[in-house]
DNA sequence: TACCCAATGGAC
DNA sequence: TCCATTGGGTAG
């Protein structure tokens, strides 16, 4: 038994904290209530030894050991060990965010009266309430309420005081700072699984229910005691095999006119029993409507041959990365269901990771089909009981596949044997908060630590992940037809100059897309038409002054947005025009005049999808029309619901954001529009080619999935840019080529490792004044094979009102960057920049 | 980060 | 003189 243990708290800090254990007795692994600074904190045991810290530090107890076993394996440890070191993310942090199971462990306040309480309360009664006091005279009464419910000198729990006195937290910590109160921390531990009552046939009761079933007036006669309702419940209970929940029980019965009272007395006669038991699981929200999934089909040549490579590598054990390279409608999917399913076999577990399971909903659905109850998910959407729940019966072993974005890469699976990345190239795969891990690149650590086959698949695949096959660091396995030897759409470049000089005006769409939308819905099929930004106008423009309208918090113009049916975040329908801001949500009117100038003449610039779905209400009359943007769909039910419409037929034509690129299999659709996407060529960032391209590959695949051939249109000012070009003729591996050239020319990823390092202030003197600090330090230092971009304006310059500059450090060798970034550390601690003001980001997925 | 404490300054 | 607010330092 050990006499201290050292702690990783989820504070900004970079080190752990060193408690008494006492009579406890804690595992590495295992979470930890402790006090610190007058909070009562949640850590993880990363350490336990009897060697006493000095005697400057007064070292405090352990209040309580949550976990008897380690919750996280060695195996986790290890990996979020890695993770705060790659990453330069406190420890702490990242160890919270591997363990979702803040619903386990209820903190709250309890008070106690204090002296100083106790004198107030008989001053107070003689002298009656201060005229001084700011409180207003309810919350004065207030006051003398919850003294005297103290009085007793027990401690309260904070709802006890309040049902008792009307007092709110705000006013009994006002208390407690006054020191009328003394505020201590409480933990509850609970068990995060949702209980249920059963109703349960006793013995001696399905005799009598036997004997009822024959008639009910036999029935009646043997058993006088059971009354017309009585012999109901047990009938309906017999029905159910002699076990149902009470909750079904009671709805069903209640219908029938039977009263909620009847099961109770049958419960007292010892007739039925009550157990409790743990929730079934149950997936929300699957509607898959008895569509036929891919792996159900037989897999063709490439989908066997890769599914051998990876069930080779299983086999053979050991850690070997592998990127699936199948092209879009290839039937990557069913390979992974394959894979999977061979794992299970082997006694193993698999874990797939998907960029956003709310904007597919199918892959559950998939995975649910092939796979039933040994499916656990994890997604942002889930309650923190319901994410607690999942966890455990993963790490009991009772869902051996696991499907789940970004942080499911932790889920506690024993006996993990393959891990998938979806759509690895997926910018939603990085973190953008400390700790700002990339979930794939941690997959593949997590296989290294692990031992195991790891597969990156994508159409798409990330430069670094392509790179990593070019040298043999990874396996490559490509799948180069689409499943049923169907074609890949044919895609053409729309010059939108030449249209412009041809038509002599400025329009969203272009005469052939026009035409070629009309002619698809004429033959009774579906056309999509992506519009890359939402709203109706993004830019608001002056034109006597050519000011643009800002956002007040931050360096970005608002985005008009019309009056709509679509709701806003709390639900309310959005009424009225308005201006947005898509960074920080910032909302005003629409101003009549140019708020610099007070001239008239505002000019609304730029096409967002909603003014896409009103053009083509206007120009296809008779088109059954829908949107699918971050307006419309805010929940997984939205984006069930239209896409059930889309693949119903009810809608025809749909027009929206990427999200309408993301993985969706819709047999209907024939003709694809790309407008506007090339905008974001001009975006100051390295990988603004790579997501161009990324995104009108991806689009493109949602063409022709079905038995008709698709085709695509894309609109562009830059048909010659080699983007444009590769993307029409399907050339993943040439674009690759082609971007890695001048990736290596500019020392970018994956020739270098990079990280952005942004330095964040509300005041810009500060901003400056240490961003040129760091700036001169490095230049100083003179870091071998570091090299120094800036500090200078980030592109956002300012955001959320807070200013922001960075530098970018670029590396030759991914060894020497992070001691570069732990010694910038070190030397902003002792030049007092403050660490929150300096936002680390390694392998950052853009510079803005 | 969240909290405590000491110093400040406004209100009575 | 009292109290509330603010900013800096620290947490075991």
């Amino acid at each position: 038994m050990s006499l201290f243990c050292d702690v990783a708290l989820p504070v900004p800090l970079d080190r752990a904290f060193t408690y008494e254990l006492r009579e406890l007795e804690a595992e590495v692994g295992a979470r930890v209530l402790v006090p610190f600074g007058g909070q009562q904190l949640i850590g993880v045991v990363v350490g336990v030894h009897d060697v006493r810290p000095g005697p400057e530090v007064e070292v405090k107890a352990v209040a309580c050991v949550l976990d008897e076993a380690a919750l996280l394996s060695d195996e986790l440890m290890q990996l979020g060990k890695w993770i705060a070191q790659y990453y330069c993310a406190p420890l702490g942090d990242v160890l919270r965010g591997m363990l979702p199971l803040t619903a386990e462990v209820r903190r709250q306040w309890v008070y106690r009266i204090g002296e100083q309480g106790r004198r107030v309360q008989y001053e107070g009664a003689a002298k009656g309430s201060s005229r001084r006091s700011k409180l207003s005279v309810e919350d004065q009464n207030r006051e003398y309420a919850v003294l005297n419910y103290l009085e007793s000198g027990e401690t309260s729990k904070i709802s006890a005081i309040r049902s008792a006195t009307g007092a709110n937290k705000a006013l009994l910590d006002a208390m407690a700072k006054k020191r009328w109160l003394v505020r201590e921390p409480l933990a509850e531990v609970r068990d995060a699984r949702r209980l249920e009552t059963v109703a349960v046939l006793e013995e001696q009761g399905s005799g009598i229910r036997e004997q009822g079933l024959e008639s009910d007036a036999a029935a009646g006669k043997r058993l006088p005691k059971l009354n017309e309702n009585q012999l109901a419940v047990m009938a309906e209970l017999a029905g159910c095999g002699g076990r149902e929940l009470v909750r079904e029980l009671r709805a069903r019965l209640g219908a029938r006119g039977v009263p909620d009272s009847t099961l109770a007395t049958l419960v007292k006669r010892g007739l039925v029993r009550l157990e409790e038991t743990a929730q079934a699981f149950h997936v929300s929200g699957l509607g898959n409507g008895g569509k036929k999934f891919a792996h159900e089909h037989a897999l063709n040549e490439a989908q066997t041959e890769a599914l051998g490579t990876l069930v080779a590598a299983m086999e053979k054990g050991g850690f070997r990365p592998h990127l699936l390279y199948g092209i879009t409608g290839s039937g990557k999917t069913a390979v992974y269901v394959a894979a999977m399913q061979r794992a299970l076999a082997a006694g193993k577990s698999a874990l797939l990771l998907v960029p956003e399971i709310g904007l597919t909903p199918g892959i559950a659905a998939q995975m649910v089909a092939a796979f039933a109850g040994e499916v656990a998910l994890l997604h942002s959407q889930l309650t923190p009981d319901e994410r607690a729940e999942q966890w455990h019966r993963i790490r009991r072993g009772e869902a051996r596949v696991v499907v789940g974005t970004r942080s499911a890469v932790f889920a506690p699976m024993p006996d993990l044997g393959l891990i998938l990345v979806d759509e690895e190239h997926d910018g939603s795969y990085k973190q953008e908060e400390t700790p700002r891990y990339h979930g794939r690149d941690v997959a593949v650590m997590r296989a290294k630590l692990l031992g195991c086959t790891v597969v990156l698949g994508s159409a798409t695949p990330s430069l670094e992940s392509w790179n990593n096959a070019e040298r043999g660091r990874y396996a490559r396995v490509e799948m180069r037809e689409r499943v049923q030897s169907r074609p890949l759409p044919a895609v053409e470049m729309i010059d939108m100059r030449e249209e412009f000089r041809e038509t002599g005006q400025e329009q969203m769409f272009s005469r052939k897309l026009l035409v070629e939308t009309q002619a698809t819905l004429d033959r009774g099929e579906q056309a999509i038409i992506l519009l890359n930004r939402r709203g109706y106008s993004f830019v608001v423009m002056c034109r006597s002054c050519g000011e643009k309208i800002e956002c007040e918090n931050c360096a970005i113009s608002l985005t008009y947005h019309k009056p709509g049916n679509e709701q806003d975040l709390n639900g309310e329908a959005r009424v009225g025009q308005r201006l947005e801001c898509h960074y920080c949500g910032y909302k005003r009117g629409v101003p009549k005049a140019c708020p610099k100038c007070a001239s008239e003449h505002l000019y609304y610039l730029g096409a967002g999808s909603q003014q896409g779905e009103e053009r083509l209400q206007e120009l296809f009359p008779g088109a059954r029309i829908g949107r699918m943007d971050r307006d419309t769909v805010r929940t997984r039910g939205d984006m069930e619901r239209l896409l059930s419409r889309l693949h119903s037929g009810e809608i025809n034509l749909l027009v929206g954001t990427q999200m309408i690129a993301k993985g969706h299999d819709i047999h209907g659709v024939t003709l694809v529009g790309v407008v506007g996407a090339d905008f974001a060529l001009g975006l100051p960032d390295f990988r603004a080619a790579e997501r161009v391209f990324q995104l009108i590959t991806q689009v493109s695949g949602r063409a022709g999935r079905g038995d008709l051939p698709g085709k695509v249109l894309v609109q562009t000012y830059q048909p010659d840019h080699y983007v444009n070009k590769f993307a029409r003729e399907h050339d993943y591996t040439g674009f690759a080529a082609r971007e890695m050239y001048f990736r290596r020319g500019m020392r970018y990823p994956p020739f270098s490792v990079l990280a952005n390092v942004i330095v964040q202030s509300e005041h810009l003197e500060e901003v400056l004044d240490w961003s040129s600090r760091l700036g001169r330090w490095f230049e100083q230092r003179k870091l071998a094979g570091v090299r120094v971009l800036g500090p200078a304006a980030a592109p956002l310059s300012r955001l959320k009102r807070i200013y922001r500059y960075h530098l970018i450090l670029k590396a030759d060798r991914r060894d020497v960057l992070g001691p570069a970034l732990r010694e910038m550390l070190a030397v902003m601690d002792r030049e007092e920049i403050p660490r929150r003001s300096v936002v680390v980001d390694v392998d950052a997925m853009h510079l803005m």
